[in-house]
RNA sequence: GGGGCUAUGUGCUAACCUGGUAUGCUACCGCGUUCGGGACGCGGUGGUCUGGGUUCAAAUCCCGGUAGCCCCA
């Protein structure tokens, strides 16, 4: 494809998900695309990885309806408030006018509460830790782009019940640990974790916490947050449990949202180079592809017998290979499966066949490294190489983020800092609304940048410190970055 | 939320201004030759987003709808 990720993304990201089959754009209702197999293949191996982290840490699958009757919808008011008009609404069923409307849901709060309502009595059945693997709606009003903001998405929703506030934050902290160990080390996406302002909260939580990455244009992606819901839902669903004193009480909530196919486009757009995708080993939909070389001055049948062997050998401890006998030139096929970001290439004609040997190129290989190997190290080398491949991609990620994150004391520093494309720290008067919520007005309609809060664990700034816009005394240091 | 641009076979594109048989490449199908970095020859299938209007005649001009892209807030 050739085109320059840094310089040119939005070129970038369209021509490749047409070019490596990712997703189809043409489905006739605005916002909603098609995600068609090669991108369906990486989130499902996504979800799994997810799931597997979400279930060691205690949480239990579950299912629930996609759609909400609209009485239930309103019990919570800032989140109806909030949610309200992303809402799609089914109004008729068959030829029938619906007494009540469904909403199609944006979010489960209100689906899965009113039920926790009833799972929940005691102390015994706390805590409740429930995920769900679904797709929701969202009559988004901004700008859509497939995979980043679309109006149906794929994620994982996870909705916990506790006792105790101290296990309810503590929950919080283990979402962001779940986000590092998923996100960051196996997805190789790197990201910062900050606590949305007042003015910025997941509507109906008491507070909100989120992952923003960065994209190659220099604008922030939000990923997975994770909200402390407090008392608040609890109270409106009546989700209570009797305590040690034989009280009832409230349970402390809180929920937790990574969506695949975000996260998924966050991947490709941050590993990807101006060839085409570079997918991570694990989460590629083949990791190995085999190109037999056939033609003149080679054994063909002896070469295609021999690159089934090894495929065979492959699959059978486990690695997802194909042999591509497409009747292509080998040159074409490099081409082809570099642009799908297969992480291992093998090559094999005559030469590799009559030696039981294989020729490996990997994906981020500068060109013309190849490397000659026997078969019967094949997949201890394929294995460690692989492994290494990811390395390399979740390096290279936080190279580039970190070289991409600055610092500023005045607004003409800040201006500088977005304009390079970086998370750009400031001190900041305040992230309350009455007091911080002027400032960050002001940030957005001066220089496009958005106050996306503060850093979850960081020291308040030394006394005498001055907030970047206002110049009252600085509470926080506070990051500026333009987002999607 | 505001503004701009666009829609022709799978994709890209010519014809649009100045209305009159829709061009080329690619992809796809068939046959043959090819194959260690995007092969080639010959033959073939297939198209003007949607609804209305103007006109003898609409891809072309006008109005609406739908969808996409870009810029600004």
């Amino acid at each position: 494809m050739d085109i320059d990720k840094n310089k040119n993304f939005s070129e970038w990201f369209n021509t490749i998900i047409s070019d490596a089959g990712l997703a189809d754009l043409r489905y006739n209702v605005k916002g909603f695309v098609v995600f068609r197999p090669w991108s369906v293949k990486s989130m499902k191996l996504m979800y799994a990885a997810y799931e597997a982290e979400l279930e060691a840490r205690g949480h239990s699958p579950a299912l629930f309806p996609a759609l909400i009757p609209e009485q239930n919808f309103k019990i919570e008011g800032e989140h109806v408030e909030g949610f309200t008009p992303q809402v799609f609404w089914v109004e008729q069923a068959g030829g029938n006018k619906l007494e009540e409307r469904l909403a199609m849901r944006p979010t489960s709060e209100t689906a899965m509460y009113q039920m926790y309502a009833l799972w929940i009595q005691g102390l015994a059945d706390l805590p409740l830790k429930i995920y769900q693997s679904c797709q929701v709606w969202r009559y988004e009003t901004k700008a859509t782009k497939p995979f980043f903001r679309s109006r149906e998405f794929h994620w994982i929703e996870a909705h916990d019940c506790f006792a105790t506030e101290k296990e309810a934050r503590g929950q919080v902290r283990e979402d962001m640990e779940m986000t590092e160990a998923v996100v960051h080390q196996q997805f190789g996406i790197p990201f910062l974790f900050f606590q949305r302002p007042e003015w910025d909260k997941f509507p109906g939580a008491v507070h909100t916490y989120a992952a923003d990455t960065l994209m190659p244009d220099g604008r922030v992606l939000q990923l997975p947050s994770t909200h402390l819901l407090g008392t608040n839902f609890a109270k409106a669903f009546n989700v209570y449990y009797q305590d040690e004193k034989g009280e009832k009480s409230p349970v402390w909530q809180t929920c937790y949202g990574p969506a695949i196919s975000r996260i998924y486009g966050a991947l490709f757009s941050v590993h990807g180079d101006n060839k085409g995708l570079v997918l991570p080993f694990d989460f590629a939909p083949v990791q190995v592809v085999i190109v037999p070389i056939l033609g003149k001055g080679q054994d063909g049948e002896a070469v295609l017998k021999y690159a089934n062997e090894v495929l065979a050998h492959l699959l059978h401890d486990g690695i997802r290979a194909k042999v591509d006998s497409t009747p292509s030139t080998p040159g074409f096929k490099y081409n082809h499966w570099e642009m799908h970001g297969v992480p291992v290439r093998i090559e094999i004609g005559g030469r590799e066949a009559e030696a039981k040997q294989i020729t490996l190129v990997m994906r981020d290989a500068p060109p013309k490294t190849k490397k000659t190997i026997s078969l019967t190290e094949s997949i201890m080398v394929i294995r460690s190489e692989g492994a290494a491949l990811s390395s390399r991609l979740l390096a290279k990620a936080d190279a580039y983020f970190g070289s991409h994150l600055a610092q500023a004391k005045t607004m003409d520093e800040l201006k500088a800092g977005l304009e390079k494309g970086c998370i750009v720290r400031v001190p900041y008067c305040s992230m309350e609304k009455t007091e911080g919520k002027g400032c960050a007005d002001e940030i957005k309609a001066q220089l496009v940048g958005d106050v996306r809060g503060i850093k979850y664990d960081e020291k308040a700034p030394a006394h005498g410190e001055t907030c970047v816009y206002c110049q009252k005394p600085a509470q926080h240091f506070a990051y500026v970055a333009r987002q999607y």
